[in-house]
DNA sequence: ACAGCTTACTTGAACTCTCAAGTATCTGGA
DNA sequence: TCCAGATACTTGAGAGTTCAAGTAAGCTGT
């Protein structure tokens, strides 16, 4: 049998900080691109992604690594934004099971679009909260938490 | 005009490692209590509240500050909790607009099936990774982004 | 060459969340 | 008193996400 090691109030403390903290601004941040640029954040990165990408295009199963999203979700964003004429599909002659999703010109305009107002969002909730310091420092605590090989 | 002030390299970097760390933690964990207990994690948070409240139950306004949750998403979580027969609502007497939410013994039951496996998750994908030093200094960095007074 | 596994992606249904609108109740001032 | 506005909560519709299952195409070993 197996005891559990529940947290004290320290750990409590700090749990309930960082989970409060990352909703507060994932909230602020997907609220203030729904109502200026009537996209969720997670659209906004494929749109991100696909912009830095060669040729502004990728293969679905890259995309969703790089957003960090199953591939059913991708597939099902790709399709609202297919609808919308951001991004268009295109079937991989080589291998054809494989499609890249392409970044049309209006993708990249509306991208564009919202940018400004986004970056400006995140440094307030975000940058300008915290000064170097705090900041060197999260980031490493993240890049520890992202380090460890999922199961 | 209003210049857009870009993130430079190392603060895209800091962004999305912390954007990404803690996307990588709450989705985890909500996939662990989604399949061992068959809840989302949102629901897990609602349980947790009412089990600590004065006789386990609360207003819902305080309940949907407490788990940091809109009136609305509260009242249909609350709702699906009913049908499980988790939480029960009761009008108030004295203000007949307020009503509570009360934690059942079922619902307290499900509560302390889920709460073990949920601790070790936590413990795995976040307390494990951190020292105490680290953990000490995340705490501090989530209470400030966590202080600015919302607009 | 071809049966069976793997890979890449899509689909559908169930569920949660959001936003806007709706209901009921209370409160404060004319 | 009474009504205009505030408060507490609910409801419904639309949208995004998840999970499981489904399709199609490539690969592998015999």
């Amino acid at each position: 049998m197996i005891v559990t090691r529940w947290l004290d109030d320290d750990e409590q403390r700090a749990w309930r900080a960082f989970l409060t903290a990352s909703q507060l601004v994932q909230e602020e941040l997907d609220r203030q691109l729904q109502r200026d640029s009537g996209m969720p954040h997670a659209y906004y990165a494929v749109l991100v992604k696909l912009s830095e990408a060669p040729d502004r295009m990728l293969r679905m199963s890259e995309l969703a690594a790089e957003v960090n999203s199953s591939q059913s979700r991708l597939s099902h964003a790709v399709a609202r934004l297919e609808e919308r004429g951001w991004v268009r599909r295109e079937r991989c002659a080589a291998d054809k099971r494989v499609s890249w999703a392409v970044l049309t010109d209006e993708g990249f305009a509306a991208l564009a679009a919202a940018a400004p107002g986004h970056v400006e969002a995140v440094r307030q909730s975000f940058f300008d909260l915290l000064d170097p310091e705090q900041l060197h420092r999260l980031t490493e605590i993240c890049a520890v938490l992202l380090k460890r090989t999922a199961p």
